[in-house]
RNA sequence: GGGCGAUUAGCUCAGUUGGUUAGAGCACCUGCCUUACAAGCAGGGGGUCGGGAGUUCGAGUCUCUCAUCGCCCACCA
């Protein structure tokens, strides 16, 4: 028998690793349509978020739903080695230990680094078993694999054949604390306070100077001219002549360029061609030297003259105090403006001249804005301005740099010796090639995860199976990141969107709505939710308390009322198991057509809108039809009459709705159903059955349980205690009549006729006629109630009124509703005479 | 500067192609330990859907506009 209250822990204990055991994540079986999802790997050094569990239920939702729908579905694990994110947990610790981590031998370090993702792995798969995820582990992937290292090459290979991928100089994004190149992508803007540094720049061979005004006065050392606008009659007639470059005394050019806005500033600008990535164009218009004046740890070089070695901040302010002792600083304007900051490491990236390989974009945006117009190609996003998102991000991106200079990720294939580069799949034979040190950006592998990890560049039988996906599921965030990347390499490469559909889910925020981050310290993790609330309890809150695309706010409040559901949930199954044994199966009343009715119709409705993703809706049904029509009316309703089979139909039901979002308590309730099969995983969902939908029954029963709810109602406002009398005067007298015996169980009332003189009578004004109570007590009736009752009704009347002899509403609106209009017209109007001689007896 | 989203009950959110005095959870009020559940049962109160205008027989739902908050992209010498 099960316990009194919902013990999750108990409920969850062992679930999974018997499920896992018995091959029901498996997938492979060809006789079934095929169904698959690839989870969007975690980064192997994480640990995993609520945002995580929340994106991965959502899956585990749609591959249980379809598993038992009758399709063999498939869902890739797999997780992604994180470049920057890995090597710089790698090389902290390694630091903490007092080893500096550059110094080592490069396998060295990677045999660590590897030693360090096993153990990672090992956490996410425990995390992955606690939330109940039915991935099919035989099918699971690493970015680094030896196979999907080979599609990466062989990716690299392709593009740079097709010139889609070539190295050159560029200004690019520098990270001096993980000393690397990242992509557009990776840089975080963030208002920061700063100030505009007016410095004086002596016009040569005068007492002028210029009022150049510079957010990064320390990069003057690489300034190369100084540029106005042609138009600027302030200063053009100065173009072609020099200034002296404070501090250095160098003579540099003063040149005329578009670039140079008189609105803005002063309307002079200092050109640092190495150092920015405007003045790296307006270098490349004037032929201007570029002159690099850091290192790549972000300490001055030696073209920064005495300030070499000194970082670039104290690089700064020593600056300044020269300047200011020169007198060559004019003032300090103080401004907020927002700078380039690493994702991974938050330092202020530099723009930086440096070589790297790029992939050159257009092409590959092209075809994704190309394919976004073919309804039958496309990717569907879910919800769909998402898809503007990417479709905007198609029309603006441009070349990716994807190189690394780090030693966690996918070496480049490429090869040097000499000036010769050689680009292909394995290193050339000859003597005296050198491979490209550096590493692929993490999300270049990531690219190609929908068809890499089912064997691509093989034509696997899998690959053909499996792709295109039939979803993903990714929050918002990462659609520039990683959605869009897939989009363009699944078309360039296997000439088919990588997914047919796209549901985006949104962020996680806290109570109060803050994102939830470390530096805030209100993360949430989702183990502790499980621990004290359970698996089940966590899922149904994620997947159904927001729309399609919206935040989340984690409110422990909500959690704990879906624990409550759940309970209620199991005492129903609770109570339904104590008695099934001395039931009998009988022919359906009415009652049980009723709920046969509401069921199949909840069917209905449940599977249209997963099939739509809508997941919140089927949350709010089913928790309503449990809670509401199955606990509260029909198990009252039937206790004078139990039904073992529909009581039995109605909780495997139930059970099998839910099981996708709760998959361990409707397991274990369901193995204990008399007839129940080895797993409710891989048991048949519910299908609508319109043999077991009753119209005519079903309303009258609703009409019942709202004749109920006006009797209690008014014992209680009238005080009848728990014996009183009811006489039927309903124009659907039958009602009543058929069901005395439960009104009396669920009202305390009876109908006998013994009626004493002795006694009060009130009349119970129902939409469907009056019925009399006659209790032993003081009349209690308050006629400002009736008055207000009345008033109400009056209103009520009048707009239908009103609307019914509206000419544009009658043949315009549904026959079918201006009927149902005319009916509650003619009920209130009942209701109404029977308030009005109900009022003039007082 | 461009785009997107939000604004509905005290709080957190739903509201499916416009269908007619708006739903849920939590909170609140009243009465109940009724043998499935007091983490429960029964009954109840509470919002006119950010402001304004428009389309329509009919608008929370469509259009325009204003306001507030938030996000994304771009720019910021």
């Amino acid at each position: 028998m099960l316990d009194k209250k919902y013990n999750h822990k108990q409920v969850e204990d062992g679930k999974y690793e018997n499920w896992k055991n018995k091959g029901y994540f498996a997938s492979g079986d060809l006789s079934l349509k095929p169904y698959a999802i690839v989870i969007p790997p975690p980064n192997v050094t994480g640990r995993l978020h609520l945002g995580h569990a929340w994106d991965t239920t959502l899956q585990d939702i749609l591959i249980r739903y379809k598993r038992m729908n009758g399709y063999d579905a498939l869902w890739i694990p797999g997780m992604d080695h994180a470049g920057i994110a890995t090597q710089a947990k790698v090389d902290a610790k390694l630091r903490s230990e007092g080893i500096d981590p550059r110094s080592m031998d490069r396998s060295k370090w990677l045999n660590i680094a590897w030693k360090w993702k096993e153990e990672y792995a090992e956490n996410i798969h425990n995390q992955w078993a606690k939330l109940g995820l039915s991935l099919d582990y035989s099918k699971e992937r690493f970015t680094l694999d030896e196979g999907l290292s080979k599609a990466v090459r062989k990716v690299f290979v392709d593009l740079y054949n097709k010139g889609l991928i070539y190295r050159g100089e560029r200004i690019i994004n520098w990270d001096p604390l993980a000393m690397t190149a990242l992509s557009n992508e990776e840089v975080i803007y963030k208002e920061v306070k700063g100030a505009f540094y007016h410095i004086k720049y002596y016009i040569e061979g005068t007492n002028d100077y210029l009022d150049v005004a510079t957010t990064r006065p320390e990069t003057l050392f690489g300034d190369t001219a100084v540029a106005v606008n042609p138009s600027d009659k302030r200063y053009n007639k100065l173009i072609g002549k020099n200034v002296i470059l404070p501090i250095v005394k160098k003579l540099i050019p003063i040149v005329g360029d578009i670039h140079a806005d008189p609105e803005f500033g002063t309307g002079v600008v200092k050109i640092t061609p190495a150092h920015d990535p405007n003045d790296f164009e307006v270098g490349n218009r004037h032929n201007l030297e570029k002159i690099i004046i850091m290192n790549p740890n972000g300490t001055m070089n030696k073209n920064a003259g005495k300030y070499e070695g000194m970082d670039r901040f104290e690089c700064r302010e020593a600056l300044l105090n020269d300047l200011q002792d020169q007198d060559l600083l004019i003032n300090i304007e103080e401004i907020t403006h927002s700078v380039g900051h690493s994702e991974r490491t938050d330092v202020m990236v530099e723009p930086y001249l440096s070589k790297q390989w790029f992939v050159k974009m257009r092409p590959l945006a092209n075809r994704v804005l190309e394919n976004q117009k073919d309804k039958d190609k496309k990717v569907n996003f879910i919800p769909e301005r998402y898809e503007k998102t990417m479709n905007h991000w198609m029309e603006i991106t441009y070349d990716w740099c994807i190189s690394r200079q780090l030693w966690w990720g996918h070496q480049i294939p490429a090869w040097y010796k000499e000036d010769k580069v050689y680009v292909g799949m394995e290193a050339p034979k000859e003597e005296g090639w050198v491979q490209d040190p550096d590493v692929l950006d993490t999300w270049f592998s990531s690219a190609l995860w929908p068809f890499s990890t089912l064997g691509w560049p093989e034509e696997t039988e899998d690959l053909k199976r499996y792709y295109p996906n039939n979803v993903l599921v990714t929050g918002y965030d990462i659609i520039p990141f990683w959605v869009n990347r897939m989009t363009f390499q699944g078309l360039e490469f296997t000439d088919k969107r990588p997914f047919k559909d796209c549901l985006i889910h949104g962020l996680i925020r806290d109570k109060i709505g803050r994102k939830m981050s470390k530096s805030l310290g209100n993360g949430v993790d989702p183990m502790d939710v499980i621990e004290e609330y359970g698996c089940d309890s966590l899922r149904f809150f994620l997947a159904t308390s927001t729309s399609p695309g919206m935040d989340l706010r984690y409110d422990e409040e909500k959690v704990k009322s879906t624990w409550n559901f759940i309970n209620k949930l199991w005492n129903a199954s609770r109570y339904v198991l104590m008695n099934i044994e001395n039931l009998e199966d009988k022919e359906l009343t009415n009652i049980d057509k009723w709920i046969l009715t509401k069921t199949n119709n909840l069917i209905s409705n449940v599977t249209k809108h997963m099939e739509n993703y809508e997941f919140n809706v089927v949350g709010s049904e089913i928790y309503n039809f449990v809670w509401t029509d199955f606990c509260d009316s029909y198990i009252e309703l039937s206790k004078i009459e139990p039904n073992k089979k529909v009581l039995l139909y109605v909780v495997e039901t139930i059970l099998k709705l839910l099981h996708p979002f709760m998959p361990y308590v409707t397991e274990e309730i369901y193995q204990m159903l008399p007839d129940s099969k080895e797993s409710i995983m891989i048991s048949t969902y519910p299908k609508y059955d319109n043999k077991k939908v009753f119209d005519k029954e079903s309303s009258d029963i609703d009409k019942l349980i709202d004749i109920i709810t006006n009797i209690r109602n008014a014992r209680q406002s009238n005080n009848f205690g728990s014996n009183y009398i009811l006489v039927n005067n309903l124009k659907i007298k039958y009602l009543i009549d058929d069901y005395k015996d439960i009104i009396s169980k669920l009202t305390k009332a009876s109908f006998s006729t013994d009626i004493n003189d002795n006694f009060t009578s009130v009349d119970i004004i129902t939409n469907y006629g009056i019925i009399t109570a006659y209790y032993d007590g003081n009349k209690n009736i308050d006629i400002t109630s009736l008055i207000k009752e009345k008033t109400s009704l009056e209103n009520s009347i009048n707009r239908r009124k009103n609307l019914l002899s509206n000419e544009g509403y009658i043949n315009k609106a549904p026959a079918s509703l201006v009927e149902q209009e005319r009916e509650k017209l003619k009920e209130e109007e009942t209701k109404l005479e029977i308030l009005n001689s109900k009022i003039a007896t007082f």
